[in-house]
DNA sequence: GCCAAAAATGTGTTCGAACACATTAAATAA
DNA sequence: TTATTTAATGTGTTCGAACACATTTTTGGC
């Protein structure tokens, strides 16, 4: 295998062939003789012929629609870093051709999802990207997709049954275990803990499973976990719940928190004068960090929200202009971070 | 600002001038009139051109070389996944006209180092990409390049007074750092601490240095941390001299080792049966991740090696091939490695 | 006002792949 | 055998940027 690159003109010529005919037989439009197509043939087995994406792409010159549909950043600051992946990527692949376009929808009402879908789905764009926080309306929306030749693309969370579906994100079983090996460092044996949902979203649970799996299969574990899940969005009522639930539960010193809001259980136990409990949660919302470098936070699991963002578009206009392939599943580290290393995810 | 893709020949038109003016104006290669001048640069103005940079790539039609100048792997197993980055990359710029050529030196040998340098400087690449870990030679060698107008690119560790090449590794002094916090999790009031420096290269004394640092930090720390070199290569004489170590300091029962080195300090461990040490160290080599999975290595810091290559080799083709700007230094976030996530990693 | 030199501007070709179209060779029917 | 269809093959153009080259316009000198 000689180390150079060869054309379609330097195949034609070893060939003894035109160049149309070489592109017949690399493309398979027939109308080729037996003869030549072997001639050809023996040629492409010789020299390992990788076309050039740039020119093959050139000649395309197609402007490949990526559409994003993901919750309002305003209404859910998880989802800011999401958003500025998806521009950062957009930005860079804008001048390739890949036009991407976001549509924001309300992470509080089902309905609005589904709207969206359906004008996505209508406008018929290459591919789509959408973080699937309502199962059966995404599941709908993912087979409708199929059913229009419309790539689709999965961050966040994982959907059952989901097959040939680009994912990026965690595997969020996994990282309730990550949560609950931290917290095994961190915990005396007569610790209660308390796994907290504040808002839960139907893919906490299996963060939950997970952590409670890791202490499960300790025989030595006696250790006392209870789950809670809060549904108030307000700071009052939401400190009133937290107060109750402490005096239900007064051994609890120690708390897992599932999703991105740990920063408010953290202000909720300093209104009520519980210092030194033990905190693991996730995301580096700035509360979050401003309380891990107080100490008030003791560990954050990363869930990489802009990189999941910013790689699933990398990846499908990748595949788009250059034919890259990808795998279905891509699932990211789980981050451990603390307040000696949180900078460096900033 | 309207959303569309612009030619040249589309601002040739919108200025009323030809296509060759365009260029020219484009890039400043004078020969233009000052009337149209103005006209294109008005439309410029108004437009956002962006060039194409697949047709400009096309037609440069350029094949870029890339000599990487690594360790060897089979003399030290920790550039093996380095190794791997670069071949990952090399393969997916192939097509693209990008072509990566490695070249090993012995990392015991500074003369193998320089020798390899020459070569390559006097064979003129686009770019080198290197680990110096000789300082002078490898200072040297960034002089040379810069001379000869070849990029250049640095992993593993920074050098000093390097401005202008693109560094991508961590801060070894905050890795330092998230290794103690760590510890400081890990251990008791009245543990003694150990750094351990297997086959010491310069820039451990750096984490050594940020280790320190965390806890010199804390004003209620009374801890003793002890800092040794071990110089063996052979396994039996490592292990006398770990045993002689621990005799005169009976008292340590935490270590931290400087680099992937751990796991020979589990084994001297282990045979002196010494259990339930405390042990931080870095890199998931196959014997250190095995280690962690059995409990006998508590936390391990992932460098990422890997990745630096693969980025390195990556930032410089895109920079090559679509003018991709890049930042001189890249740090890596500091990953933490437990054996819950370890898997996510491999 | 005329010619030569210089400046300004326009035209044409290239890069490699893709595909439309033109041309030639082989096969079949009259 | 000749006309005519069909198969096989070759040629030419396009994508957008870059640059070589050709052409036109302007300027200065007499």
């Amino acid at each position: 295998m000689i180390k150079e690159k060869y054309t379609i003109k330097d195949i034609a010529q070893m060939a003894g062939v035109s160049k149309g005919t070489v592109d017949r037989v690399l493309h398979n439009r027939g109308k080729v003789s037996k003869i030549a197509f072997e001639k050809v043939d023996k040629v492409l087995k010789e020299i390992d012929y990788r076309p050039n994406p740039i020119a093959r792409n050139l000649k395309r010159n197609k402007i490949y629609r990526i559409d994003a549909l993901l919750p309002d950043p305003k209404l859910d600051p998880y989802w800011i870093p999401v958003n500025e992946g998806v521009i950062e990527a957009a930005n860079e692949f804008a001048s390739f051709g890949i036009l991407v376009t976001k549509h924001f929808y309300n992470p509080n009402n089902r309905i609005s999802f589904s709207e969206q879908s359906q004008k996505i789905v209508a406008s018929k764009p290459d591919a789509l990207l959408t973080a699937p926080i309502y199962r059966k309306e995404s599941q709908a929306l993912l087979k409708s997709c199929c059913e229009h030749h419309i790539m689709s693309a999965i961050i966040n969370n994982l959907l059952d049954s989901m097959d040939r579906h680009l994912f990026i994100g965690q595997d969020l079983n996994q990282s309730g275990r990550v949560a609950a090996s931290l917290m095994d460092k961190l915990i005396d044996r007569n610790d209660h803990i308390a796994i907290i949902h504040i808002n839960r979203e139907p893919h906490m649970k299996v963060k939950e499973s997970g952590f409670k799996d890791y202490f499960m299969a300790r025989p030595d574990s006696k250790l006392t976990i209870t789950s809670k899940k809060f549904n108030s969005t307000e700071k009052k009522g939401f400190a009133t719940d937290v107060s109750q639930f402490l005096e239900n539960n007064p051994k609890i010193s120690a708390f897992f928190v599932t999703n991105s809001k740990a920063h408010m259980l953290v202000e909720a136990l300093l209104e009520l004068n519980k210092k030194d409990a033990i905190i693991i949660g996730y995301d580096l919302l700035a509360e979050n960090i401003t309380f891990l470098r107080e100490g008030k936070i003791n560990f954050l699991i990363h869930q990489k929200p802009k990189r999941q963002a910013y790689l699933s578009v990398s990846h499908l206009a990748e595949h788009f202009l250059f034919g890259k392939p990808f795998p279905p599943q891509e699932f990211l580290p789980i981050d451990i971070i603390t307040t000696e290393n949180v900078h460096y995810y900033l």
